[in-house]
DNA sequence: ATGATGATGCGC
DNA sequence: CGCATCATCATG
């Protein structure tokens, strides 16, 4: 069953662990790619300093103030492209990134880091930027909750948010062979509500 | 540790 | 307009 806006309607810190677990899904032209989602970042609300709203909603970031349930693909360092789903109320900056995935199905690629992971599931910008997930396209399938314990830790690359780089806005599944490598990774983890 | 590679946002 | 920056990845 497909995730509804409903669930994307919420703060964007609970959406981001409820995602874990599961399964994103891209029809491509009657191929179907999917993912379980294992490792996500929250960035929420216009005060984020490690947001793209930081700057208000610019043509890039605009999307993020609109409603939920849409997805935000975008281009970072000329190479990858990211995908992040928003979420929250219309008019409150947010959205989850999605930063890696176990393959389960048509993956193109490793699916281990967020560049990785759209590359395998072939999202790009230029398709997928503000594709509704509600559609048949693009969109979340519902899973029972994961067994693995969930853990945060702080975002990655976003030392130039200052204080707000320290908030434990990364979310993954313990132990999940999946879940990117990144500098200072899981070192302040703390374990989170089931 | 570093380079590839292009869109983005800012400041002039 | 020019320029620095960047929610990354692969390689050595």
């Amino acid at each position: 069953m497909k995730l509804a806006r409903e669930f994307y309607a919420r703060d964007t810190r609970e959406v981001a662990r409820d995602l874990l677990g599961k399964v994103l899904v891209h029809c491509d032209g009657g191929v179907r790619r999917a993912a379980r989602i294992v490792e996500t970042e929250a960035y929420h609300g216009p005060d984020d300093r490690a947001s793209h709203a930081r700057f208000g909603p610019t043509r890039r970031a605009a999307i993020m103030f609109g409603p939920p349930g849409v997805a935000y693909v975008y281009l970072i360092y000329g190479t990858s492209h990211c995908m992040n789903v928003v979420t929250g109320g219309e008019g409150f900056p947010s959205a989850v990134l999605l930063r890696a995935g176990e393959p389960v199905e048509g993956c193109l690629h490793s699916t281990r880091g967020p560049g990785n992971l759209c590359r395998a599931l072939a999202i790009r910008r230029e398709h997928d930027n503000g594709r509704e997930l509600t559609g048949d396209d693009l969109f979340v399938l519902d899973a029972p909750p994961p067994a693995e314990p969930i853990i945060a830790a702080r975002r990655v690359n976003v030392d130039y948010a200052g204080p707000w780089a320290e908030r434990p806005w990364r979310f993954a599944l313990e132990g999940n062979a999946f879940v990117s490598r990144a500098p200072g990774a899981w070192r302040r983890v703390r374990r989170v509500r089931r």
